[in-house]
DNA sequence: GTGAAAGCGCTAACAC
DNA sequence: GTGTTAGCGCTTTCAC
């Protein structure tokens, strides 16, 4: 048997229509039992495998999702791709994973190769370099469902499922406050970052129900590299009113902030605490371990999965995009724990 | 326009056949510049895509190759990926991406779901509980070319692309000798898997080559997780030659092994040199930073997948399962550097 | 219960 | 230069 078994090979072996085989295979009725016996055992003797693409040219369905995350290698990510494998996996679709290396361009790209009739539907989380939205609105237009998750774009009208980050940072402020902190700084992302900003804003509300007055030099904006957050928390430290908290948008930066502070032999968390977002793993091997915010990242995978195929199944007609916001957890760990 | 646009519909707007433009698409030869402008122009209006399950069904071929990883959390896969994604990208071809999760069971279905026709080879790192590779062999049988890459199957004959494991720890062990170190422990990982083991022979090469006497207690095996590398490291530390170096089989056992030496008040690497494999970010993250052997693991990928083309290319008949095997190369950090 | 035939969107002879 | 036709592997009327 040089090529792949097909219908057909089945159908010639046992003198028979293909018409019959296929109904035999797919279990129909009406179908004589030892006729549907007869093409089972065949099918099986020959490692019979349906070509899903015929099926899926004939039926005008793929039964394929496509994913574009910024970056595999960050672990929010491929912990969320668990939760959508998980969902996938149970409703019966199979995924197309791609990243974006946070390039707009690769977005760009994948989005087209997906669109090529593979892929009922996507989860999208935007790349940072993203700031035109003509490729997703272009979907829209053509009634692809769409959902997206953690990178956010205002005024799109998909579903989208986020986390409460005005919550989560409202929470971590109010846990410094708690540890003693009465200086607290904000660490933040590019300005133009939604995640970030939606921080800021918990930040902002929290020391207004402290009745901490607001100080504009303690939040400062850097780009997500490490030696961007190193630079600018030296210059927090160097502040007339040295902060006495620090929170940090991320974790890969608040390494840049913890190596800073140790350098400047600044004791964490006696003298300044920190807290910190996403709890990726390395959190608890820094020394002193890292508090952060915990993300419920399995559950943004596997509701987005569940939004969009319900969206596929129910036919976009009836469909209006609906919006999720999770709750997060603060994972209190050594850097905010004071004696 | 409800559906997505065909070629028939160009074809019956500008009255000419489907066959007209299928090549003015396509950019034959033989094609009046008017018609070919017209067609152009009118899929550009419409936003023509072509259907990429026709075309495939009808050419046999669908340009696309099945990747099959154990976890996309660990940070090496991840990175593995980036290389396939560039070198799959520069020929042409699109990814499948699968994650098992270390289970046999998963493996299984995900083959089994990438074998119906969509994809022309694969890319395969085992899951650790594989020891059955009925699965693989039936692939071979059917002429389905696979590359192996990090995980190895002894006597599965398809193109394989790994580290010098042997090269690796043997390096490792000459760096800590050099550094000092008398008294080499080795903690493995399961004596079932391959890459612990070929990193175990290393490790007594190396005290061959250096004459030290090869003791039995100080290789010590467990299963990937940390619990189990505290004990073993406790262990260790109890012997009554205690050892002064100590090469762990993996980044993440080696935390383990560093959080136990901290707890005995063990100092490294004064007291206890520490050099491990991978060369994960965390590496950089722990106190002391950790030595690490690095593996080329976006060239594994871009190898691996050049192979694997070259292989669907080129026609199984002709082609003969090749074996590439990598430098590593160690990377110095503070845990092996002694003052 | 089963078969014949049309068709999913596209490509590739083979005509003319 | 362009049209006609068959066919990729499968599902689905519509007959009988």
């Amino acid at each position: 048997m040089a090529h792949q078994v097909t219908i057909k090979d089945i159908a010639k072996h046992l003198n028979i229509s293909v018409a019959t085989v296929s109904r035999a295979l797919r279990d129909m009725p009406d179908i004589k039992p030892e006729t549907r016996q007869a093409v089972l055992d065949l099918a099986k003797e020959w490692d019979y495998q349906p070509n899903v693409l015929a099926t899926s040219l004939v039926k005008s369905r793929t039964k394929t999702l496509g994913v574009i995350v910024p970056d595999l290698g960050y672990h929010f990510f491929s912990s969320v791709i668990k939760g959508i494998e998980a969902e996938a996996l149970y409703r019966g679709y199979t995924l197309l994973l791609t990243q974006t290396g946070e390039s707009y361009e690769r977005e760009l790209v994948n989005l087209q190769t997906l669109s090529r009739g593979q892929v009922e539907g996507f989860i999208i989380s935007l790349s940072q370099e993203t700031s035109n939205y003509d490729h997703i609105n272009r979907l829209i237009r053509k009634g692809i469902p769409i959902v997206f998750f953690d990178r956010d774009a205002v005024g799109i009208d998909v579903s989208k499922v986020m986390v409460d980050n005005v919550g989560a940072a409202y929470e971590a402020v109010i846990h410094l406050y708690q540890n003693g902190c009465r200086e607290i700084a904000f660490l933040a992302g590019p300005k133009s970052v939604t995640v970030s900003n939606q921080r800021i804003e918990g930040y902002r509300k929290a020391l207004q129900d402290l009745n901490i007055p607001f100080k504009d030099e303690l939040i400062v904006h850097g780009e997500y590299n490490l030696d961007k957050a190193i630079a600018l928390t030296h210059g927090l430290m160097n502040l007339t009113d040295r902060p006495d908290g620090l929170v940090v948008v991320s974790d890969r930066l608040a390494v840049g902030s913890m190596m800073a502070l140790r350098s400047k032999g600044i004791s964490v968390p006696d003298e300044v605490s920190v807290v910190s977002f996403n709890d990726e793993p390395i959190c608890s091997f820094l020394t002193p371990t890292l508090s952060s915010v915990a993300q419920p990242t399995t559950e943004i995978g596997r509701i987005a999965t569940s939004l969009l195929i319900n969206q596929i199944e129910d036919g976009q007609e009836f469909y209006k995009p609906q919006v999720r916001v999770l709750k997060t957890h603060l994972v209190i760990r050594e850097s905010s724990r004071r004696k």
